[in-house]
DNA sequence: GTAACATACTAAAGGGTTTTAGTAAAGCAT
DNA sequence: ATGCTTTACTAAAACCCTTTAGTATGTTAC
């Protein structure tokens, strides 16, 4: 039994095809009479005009794409996602969109970007000049970019490098000199990219505090780990039984602060009094976190949400470039002595 | 300048479109020289198929669809979607698809769904014969039903009886009897399904091991409130304000325990000294709360696997439906005395 | 009584691909 | 030279819808 079309509904209704179109698509060009008719033979068939041709014709799916450079298991594994795909959320709701995860398939996001039935697309954590979304500009499909340098595309960030200055500074004013910085590994197959992404705009603000307080940087304490708790906690487990003793932790990801935090606990260190932690990001289970995460807040529900309004407006009206730049605020609770 | 269609890119090579789809789709039937002519003409146009005509025709997009009644805000609000999403992740990934999430569109999640271009979708909460998905099987969409009743299409479910169960034995065999029970509210539109969802699966649950241990069970200490941090927090805050003085809440989530520890926190309790407090679900952020939650597990990232990888396969074979029941778990932490 | 216009509907083209059925040429055995 | 198979390719139909341009009818205006 083949799918009900459009032409069985006009055969039960005694109309034209293009008749039961308008009856759906702009009822106010037919006669009330018809629309009824048409109606009630749509809905004793069961009609629903089919997505795909309706894109086809329209090249509006109605889905906002959400591209991710990683496997969709490794990005959810940091809450940062949830939060922002919430943000998405706010803006799909009310504009009646449907959000679509991308990521790479056999390993090649373009590839996932090319089959992807998506109206545009909301790129998390690549440049808008890096290759693997060069096709997209090509094709003219809209995107914002999140997380990355861009210039022509409309593009969402947040001032990385106050933040990390500002929680740098925050340590090495209260004495600290021995400290570990952990960074999030990039997915391997960008691990030489040239583009300077979040984790080094973060890591510069870092540097930045080393300069201002006259303490020498060594690229030695920078520690890349997979950006996720058990990552986190892997990660600072090693760094202890390697016989280093810092006295505190600097997070470019909070997923990777909290899973120090965890470490620390199993190790039966006491935070903040043995060992201080500062994360970034400020995800919601920072501020419930034992103890309460110090960290450097950046909105991100809200940066979710104006990527997404803003790609929304491409969509309908492919003008105007706007780039935000989102404030990053240093938050200090229970991991750091005040 | 229109899109680069795959009659451009036949003319570029001097073959026929045909030719072409045989290129991307089956090239063995092509001679090594001709796939090679077509390929470097496609590059240099720039071409890529178009996913909506492609999927037109073969009916498939790659797209799995996660169905949620609620608006993606709301559900996202709670942590259990991000450990769900993270499972299915690993299923799409494996098979190369992506995901998709579907909420209602203008309150109507029959809209939403006939116009999502997904190939199958994975639904949230709902029972098999709810009338929003009745669409579905009227036109042989393959679903797969979470957390709700199913026969006829495959299914994945929790033994939330039981694991209440336990839970609320828990503490009434701790000589606990002034409880409040916070359940998640079900959305608006759904609040007066006959259907029996989650949540009442798990009260039946609670009210078993009132029987069992011969406690009076009343309706009056069951409070419904939205499923987020925020609702458990603002809900339990009234129940405080309110005179009630409950010695332990029961919760039938993790989001509203967590809100019940932060406003426990804010009101001056010591948790578990003068409230204990259980959850259900064990999202990754209950071990780290502050104190670390006790609650029911369920494995929620497998949960999101298996529906994943069912809904994949009846996709590609559309035979068998399997019910899957997942084993719960009483966790004990540290917001229950021993 | 005819021109001008609005109303209600339809035929046909188009959107970009995949697939089926088929053709032409070459290879091989007899 | 004849028939049979294989190889390499193509024409045309199919997928299901929307939209443009157009027809037929009725209404109004002078």
């Amino acid at each position: 039994m083949p799918r009900v079309t459009i032409a069985d509904v006009a055969r039960k209704a005694g109309v034209s095809p293009t008749t039961v179109s308008f009856t759906f698509n702009r009822p106010t060009e037919l006669s009330p009479a018809t629309v009824r008719k048409v109606l009630k033979a749509a809905e004793e068939l069961g009609y629903v005009p089919n997505p795909h041709a309706r894109a086809l014709l329209s090249s509006r799916a109605g889905v906002l794409g959400l591209l991710v450079p990683e496997r969709i298991f490794d990005a959810f594994a940091n809450p940062f996602y949830a939060a922002f795909v919430q943000g998405m959320g706010l803006a799909c709701d009310q504009q009646n969109l449907s959000l679509m995860i991308v990521s790479p398939i056999e390993g090649s996001l373009e590839k996932a970007i090319s089959r992807a039935p998506a109206d545009g697309f909301v790129i998390l954590g690549l440049g808008e000049d890096h290759r693997d979304i060069s096709p997209l500009s090509r094709r003219k499909v809209p995107f914002v970019i999140v997380d990355g340098d861009a210039e022509l595309a409309p593009s969402v960030n947040s001032d990385d490098e106050t933040g990390a200055c500002q929680s740098a500074s925050f340590l090495l004013s209260h004495g600290h000199r021995d400290l570990v910085i952990l960074t999030f590994l990039k997915p391997r197959k960008y691990m030489h990219d040239p583009y300077h992404d979040v984790g080094e705009r973060r890591l510069r603000g870092y540097r930045r505090a080393y300069e201002e307080h006259d303490v020498i940087w060594s690229e030695d304490i920078v520690i890349p780990s997979p950006c996720s708790i058990e990552g986190g906690e892997q990660c600072f487990e090693e760094i202890w039984q390697s016989g280093q003793r810092p006295t505190a932790v600097l997070c470019t990801s909070d997923a990777l602060a909290l899973g120090v935090l965890r470490a620390a606990e199993r190790l039966g260190l006491r935070v903040p009094e043995d060992l201080e932690v500062v994360g970034f990001d400020d995800v919601p289970q920072a501020a419930l976190a034992r103890p309460s995460l110090t960290t450097v807040r950046q909105p991100i529900v809200e940066k979710g949400r104006s990527a997404a309004q803003l790609l929304a407006s491409a969509l309908d009206d492919n003008q105007l470039s706007r780039h935000i730049l989102l404030p990053t605020e240093l938050v200090v609770r229970r991991t750091t002595s005040c």
